[in-house]
DNA sequence: CGGGTTTTGACAGGTACTTGTCAAACTGCC
DNA sequence: GGCAGTTTGACAAGTACCTGTCAAAACCCG
């Protein structure tokens, strides 16, 4: 019988304390977005592609996402006028993403809202913390790609 | 024209690592519930009420989630004779969900899995980081709810 | 050039979560 | 006891992801 070893619990705490804090944030952005008229993924795909016109596939890899998650994202963005598909010459299958003024304009708003917020919620953190713990985050996300 | 403090871009890069790991914890526990004829999501439901039959807005509230989403979860496992719904004295409105032998089976050989897993995982991280990490985590959870 | 492999967007369908609404059951208080 | 307020499960509808499948376009290589 395989029971958790002492460091193994400390990791099964480390997981619900992570999927509790995901959806904090998730609510976190929403909120944030909210007021400008976008959610939390419509902001964070604009985000991307407010750097630059992307394809599709190019900003779910960047995301860490599937192309097919973006996409929906990304119809939904046209549809409500913040986005909008240009012709690609260098494939013609993959249009590229561009936000329109209205969704540039949507995005200052948020990026505006979520600086104050972060620099906030950073003041009330014990400030060495924050890059020790970042770092072992992403440690762990290579090891749970499996290297 | 607010912006980024230092330590507020931290934060933000702390943000983006705990979407990622989740996704990837997501992903595991799929795969680790999956050979039983589990998803995620009934494993963690199960195991709540494996330490006794609760209501499913206990469980919500012990998971940090909605009735609803609870509910949906709920009913798939009684669907699938994993768990079953039991008259409750205390409340006639709100039955309460136990696991069946057959869930009570399943989340033993999940369990299983689990901990090899956690144990392994485990060895191949820092083990003084596992501890801040999830303290700092708890920390920002509390702070995200507004104190 | 031509043919096999890879990449891409689209479509279908499924899971896990959310909010909002409702009526019935419980609870507290006068 | 009775009535206001709260809690509960059910229902409806929506968001954000996922996998699997497909055909067209692009790419690589002999």
């Amino acid at each position: 019988m395989t029971a958790l070893s002492d460091p193994g619990r400390e990791f099964t705490d480390l997981l619900a304390e992570v999927s509790r804090v995901h959806g904090l944030l998730l609510a976190a952005g929403d909120g944030l977005a909210g007021p400008a008229g976008l959610t939390g993924a419509r902001w964070q795909v604009l985000a991307v592609v407010d750097h630059g016109p992307r394809t599709i596939a190019d900003v779910a890899r960047a995301m860490g996402l599937t192309r097919q998650a973006v996409r929906q994202t990304a119809t939904g963005l046209v549809r409500a006028g913040l986005a909008e598909f240009r012709d690609n010459v260098r494939d013609r299958r993959a249009r590229l993403l561009a936000p329109t003024p209205r969704g540039r304009t949507a995005l200052r708003e948020v990026e505006l809202r979520q600086a104050e917020w972060a620099n906030d919620l950073a003041a009330r953190l014990p400030a060495t913390g924050l890059r020790a713990v970042t770092g072992t985050l992403r440690h762990l996300g290579e090891v749970l790609q499996g290297r």
